[in-house]
DNA sequence: CTTGACTCTGGAGTTAGCTCCAGGGTGTAC
DNA sequence: GTACACCCTGGAGCTAACTCCAGAGTCAAG
């Protein structure tokens, strides 16, 4: 093990599988990797952190054509305008996203005010079934009663 | 016209495709919907609004069956405490994501920082091609290029 | 040098979220 | 009453981002 972990490690290290790492690497979100001699690929700590930051910028709603820039404006790349200016829109594009959270944000918390009122209003009790997803209902005195057979 | 606007003034007002608008319908993302005698779909500004918030949460990184949710949530919903504690959660789960994109902007600026330094001392000019996305090289010539409708 | 856990490649299959028809009805303007 | 823009349904097709093999090689331990 010269040169970094195999991939396993990182499966543990990211909680990605397996063959998402080898998709993200097939679509050249990670550099070129080391490989043992017979063949393994081998995954430095600058990988890991790739991955982790492909897993979050993902989960932003970054398709990964758009991480693959981001991760290379990121990288030791030569300076130039071009990058200064990319990265100035892309800096932009994130502050934008912040606004727009920051409106769903908004909407979630009117949404819970009113249902806080009206919960003080009424009264309703902890065990009531839910009446809008019948799913969220607490259920511990089914835990005897026979599961539906599906 | 009745009660709401076609679907085709729909489409001018969110963006949205036709196909995808019928989609979303199909996956409940909308309530049911008026229709004309014809049977033309008729659309109510309510319905617009959730066609807005969808584009907006998406963006996001929320799937279709999350957005469902969320405006399950903020409808006038009886409520519960169920849906209270649903919504307490949901709306963690967006400071969530602003606190990450905010990580994301924190390496976007370091990255934009080390590129203003670099190129302020090496002095390049901005005519050069880039260095790193040849695609990025201004070309005043292919002025004709039409930007990427979004 | 064998065993067993791990990894490789290539390719087919899956899911979400649409897009693109074809064939036909609607609605209004002339 | 027909022309023309608009809308309908159903279904096939597409792209992104994986997932799931099969068949074979790697490697550390005993």
């Amino acid at each position: 093990m010269a040169q970094g972990i195999q991939i396993g490690e990182v499966v543990k290290a990211t909680g990605l599988s397996h063959d998402a790492i080898r998709f993200y690497e097939k679509q050249k979100l990670l550099g070129r990797l080391n490989r043992s001699e017979g063949g393994f690929r081998l995954y430095s700590d600058r990988d890991i952190e790739h991955l982790k930051f492909i897993q979050l910028a993902q989960a932003q709603g970054f398709s990964l054509a758009e991480i693959r820039e981001l991760l290379e404006l990121q990288g030791d790349v030569a300076a130039c305008v071009q990058v200064r200016h990319r990265l100035q829109q892309k800096i932009g594009e994130v502050q934008q996203k912040i606004r727009q959270l920051r409106q769903i944000e908004t909407r979630l918390a009117a949404g819970l005010r009113k249902c806080s009122r009206a919960l003080a209003a009424s009264r309703v009790s902890d065990e009531q079934p839910c009446p809008v997803f019948p799913e969220l209902t607490p259920r511990r005195d089914l835990r005897a009663r026979k599961p539906r057979a599906n």
